[in-house]
RNA sequence: GGACCCGUAGCGAAAUUGGUCAUCGCGCCUCCCUGUCACGGAGGAGACUGCCGGUUCGAGUCCGGUCGGGUCCGCCA
């Protein structure tokens, strides 16, 4: 007999069929016994009975919550008034004639049948597998999927191509610190980790992709924070010949769409999004990133707004210099090399961020493609020539063979997940989050590696004098 | 790198100003129960109060350290 999906036995009353899934809960009354059993699908309740079989009611009674188990029975509709309206299938019930045990189960270590906030975040994290059994994480995963399914989708139809891009790559300076993977064939030498497909998705539009995306994992090996985490996905866009406002747009229609399909409760307080200008969100606001809801309890109000002429420089105070406030590949809203190089305080950038009720849910800019701005600006950022040409002369060398004007942006999914789920940390919207000091409980790494490994790689670990 | 918060059975909590036997709920085990759906009822097991040290006649409670989590600042092109 063909297995179906629990969803299904609502509508096929009087059938015989099977199921399979989780024991999810067990009501015994001596001479009748309930099971919930539950698989991606649903819940279903299954009777057993004496009367009907006494060697399989007997083995039913053995079973335990959470085993993992087979079952044939008749789909019978519910005696009157014993009808259950909280689940989607609890007109029915099925009568259980058959019992296979797949895999029996201990203990959970926390309960699943709670939102499951109260527990102590570091067993969810251990048992992220037993803690994505509770309904709000499956949801959360499954919406998850459904967002970036319409992300790409989306792309897709306005003409965009996805196109992967290497994970090993090189480290590169300026930006968050770089997770590295070092190099066996090249003693000495390693790769690093993307912080993001920055230099890649620009080569793409030299190489003609007008229209790139990428469903983008990106590492930075910074302290996380609720809303951070050292590996996270952004949906990477990079696209030839377009203004700044021709991106704002399609950003605009990619969320305004997306909400109107997969959240039909939420409510998007102003479209077109207000665009502020980084001066004056600074004045008003005191921050960057302005919440700018009428009602901030409420849970379905969305106010995107756009950030725009953020500041091409900033000053450093821990590093004592001026760094890029955004990426050294932003395009500044002047061409005049010498003002870039001396007026770095004053200069505004063609870059932009997407804020949704107080959080930076994306981030772009249009970039320098005229190799003398592009060396201006390092060297505005204190780089020596020949250090240009080491870090960055592959980009540079790719713009003297012939390139648009071009720009991006790259919106988080994560944090957007967080923000329209109500979730108060992005941990809750991603599979096998890690903890705030960058380790997963569950693997239980970072981990040490063999000798034998470390010798391949030409690595020796100093000894930790004191920690 | 810095500041702060938390750590008591499997989980969540309680324990006067330091003072008997460390309490409760859920879960777990056994038994009873033919209509429950967070079933109900009766009984039971389960804790060196994270770890190490100190103060004290006496520490879950105070102090120091350490380990493990969390929040924030720095950091996050």
């Amino acid at each position: 007999m063909e297995r179906i999906l629990i969803k299904e036995v609502g509508k096929r009353s009087g059938e015989k069929v099977k199921l399979a899934g989780w024991v999810q809960s067990i009501r015994s009354h001596g001479k009748i016994l309930f099971f919930d059993l539950r698989d991606a699908s649903g819940i279903a309740q299954i009777v057993f009975t004496p009367k009907d079989n006494e060697e399989l009611y007997e083995r039913a009674k053995e079973v335990r919550p959470e085993w993992v188990i087979e079952i044939e029975g008749e789909i019978k509709d519910r005696p009157e008034g014993m009808q259950n309206k909280e689940i989607e299938t609890g007109n029915v019930e099925i009568k259980a004639v058959f019992l296979n045990v797949f895999s029996k189960a201990k203990t959970l270590p926390f309960p699943i049948d709670t939102e499951g906030y109260e527990i102590n975040e570091k067993h969810r994290l251990e048992y992220k597998y037993i803690d994505a059994r509770r309904p709000r994480i499956r949801r959360n995963l499954e919406i998850r999927h459904k967002v970036i399914k319409f992300m790409r989708d989306f792309l897709v139809s306005e003409g965009f191509i996805e196109i992967e891009t290497p994970v090993l790559t090189k480290s590169t300076p300026e930006g968050a610190r770089d997770f590295v993977v070092p190099s066996r064939n090249y003693p000495g030498k390693f790769y690093a980790l993307p912080q993001s497909p920055q230099q890649y998705k620009q080569l793409l539009i030299v190489a003609g992709i007008e229209k790139y995306f990428q469903v983008a994992r990106c590492f930075r090996d910074e302290d996380p924070r609720g809303d951070r985490q050292p590996e996270f996905t952004q949906l990477d866009i990079e696209v030839a010949f377009w203004s700044q406002k021709d991106i704002l747009d399609l950003v605009e229609r990619l969320y305004t769409n997306l909400v109107k399909e997969l959240f039909p409760d939420k409510k998007i307080m102003k479209i077109p999004f207000p665009v502020l200008t980084y001066k004056e969100v600074v004045e008003k606001y005191g921050t960057d990133r302005p919440d700018i809801r009428k009602d901030k309890n409420n849970a379905n109000e969305l106010a995107f707004c756009f950030v725009v002429d953020f500041p091409m420089f900033e000053y450093k105070e821990g590093d004592k210099r001026w760094g890029a406030m955004h990426n050294p590949f932003t395009r500044p809203k002047t061409e005049d090399i010498e003002v870039i190089k001396n007026d770095k305080e004053n200069i505004l950038a063609y870059q932009y961020d997407l804020v949704l009720n107080g959080h930076e849910i994306a981030g772009g800019a249009l970039r320098s493609y005229k190799p003398e701005i592009l060396e201006a600006v390092f060297e505005s950022l204190g780089y020596a020539k020949e250090e240009i040409k080491k870090q960055f002369g592959h980009l540079l060398q790719a713009f003297e063979y012939g390139v648009p004007p071009h720009g991006g942006i790259a919106p988080g999914i994560d944090r957007f997940l967080a923000v329209v789920l109500n979730e108060p940390s992005i941990r809750e919207v991603v599979a096998f989050p890690k903890t705030g000091d960058n380790k997963d409980l569950m693997m239980d790494s970072p981990a040490g590696i063999s000798k034998e490994q470390l010798k391949e790689l030409h690595l020796k670990i100093e000894k930790n004098e004191k920690k």
